[in-house]
DNA sequence: ATTTTTCTACGATTATTTTCGTAGAAAAAT
DNA sequence: ATTTTTCTACGAAAATAATCGTAGAAAAAT
């Protein structure tokens, strides 16, 4: 099984995910737009998450390229699994109460939300 | 501004906000009871903590007591605001649907969130 | 009264994550 | 043709988090 990315590195796959398949040059680039990263770091960093097997990437040309290993829905579900249960004591339920009070929703996002419950409803 | 807790002072916390002001012996039993941890770790970190100022302590008795001094919805708000921008790029109706889908609600828990959207509505 | 247990203090070790620095090859620029 | 830039590889250092071990005082048990 492959282990959960880092902070850092799951900043990486964020911008692979957004990005689809990028150099370690393009990737440092988002980063340092961000905050102050030097590139060896983040080299050194997507080596790394080769050898784990969270990205792979093409070595044909000199400049290699890296890819997403790994889906950006499961990172989210796994990760959040883990986060319920150190911060939430394991219930979802109070994570979204927190979540939704905490943050002002559109009108649109709410009716999203609103949405799947019902679907939940019907599907119990 | 007080430093966030770790994952290890986190457990320890959790214990501390669901049993109110306890010694050092009591939560590390309660650890215990869910993974082997020794207890001059459990000690040394509720020590770090008190450092941090993420606990305070009476030591009138030989046995000191330790309660949090950070509440619980605070900062679970607080670790979430970071959650949600590390991993679902600060869109927390993102994180809200998946936790949503990833998890079988209750009809008491669906009603629950249903209310909320509601109240949030008519505050439009 | 002595032994055993329980407690704090705290340095040191281990593990993990992140950052940095140097070397050398390839490519690009002058 | 030389210099400068750009890239990989990779060891090593720094930063952070977690665990452990020992010493000594206080309390409890024998």
């Amino acid at each position: 099984m492959l282990p959960k990315p880092t902070d850092a590195e799951l900043e990486i796959l964020q911008v692979l995910w957004e990005n689809g398949p990028s150099s370690v040059r393009f990737v440092n680039d988002q980063l340092a737009e961000r905050r102050e990263v030097g590139y060896t770091t983040t080299l050194k960093l997507m080596q790394i998450m080769h050898e784990k097997g969270l990205v792979v990437r093409n070595t044909d040309a000199r400049s290699h390229i890296y890819e997403a290993a790994i889906e950006r829905d499961a990172t989210q579900r796994n990760l959040l699994g883990t986060f319920v249960d150190n911060v939430f004591s394991g219930s979802a339920i109070d994570l979204v109460m927190q979540a939704l009070g905490n943050h002002k929703a559109s009108p649109d996002e709410l009716n999203q939300i609103k949405a799947l419950i019902e679907k939940m409803e019907r599907e119990e």
